[in-house]
DNA sequence: TGAGTGACTGTCC
DNA sequence: CGGACAGCCACTC
């Protein structure tokens, strides 16, 4: 096992949550076949080009918010998209229980 | 070579 | 519900 090889499920885990559902960092991780490496999941999207087209913003952390700063422009991307496909916020957090994708 | 760090998490107070 | 803590592993000094 190489890190290319989970980096490439984390990959592809991401790019089958469907539109309207998230999943947290540990999730995509355990569903790739590698529990415990929420980190590394988080380094893969960090990487992540621009003109990916992965849907990056459908991963959150465990607690069901966003992993960066509520003032950055980052933040406030991500947020957009979730909301713009039905996601909804309250206050700063995710309903998880109502929006978390089971694969 | 080793210590510090980070788009993280589950467990245990 | 929140805070501390130990796993986790690639990357940077």
């Amino acid at each position: 096992m190489t890190q290319a090889d989970y980096l490439a499920k984390f990959w592809m885990v991401i790019a089958h949550i469907p539109k309207g559902k998230v999943a947290t960092y540990g999730d995509v991780a355990a569903m790739a076949g590698y529990p415990r490496m929420a980190r590394a999941v988080g380094r893969c999207l960090k990487n992540l080009p621009e003109d990916s087209n992965l849907p990056w913003h459908r991963v959150l952390n465990a607690k069901g918010m966003l992993s960066f700063p509520q003032d950055s422009a980052k933040y406030r991307q991500q947020r957009q998209l979730l909301e713009a496909e039905g996601v909804l916020f309250q206050q700063h957090k995710i309903a998880l229980a109502r929006h978390r994708w089971r694969g």
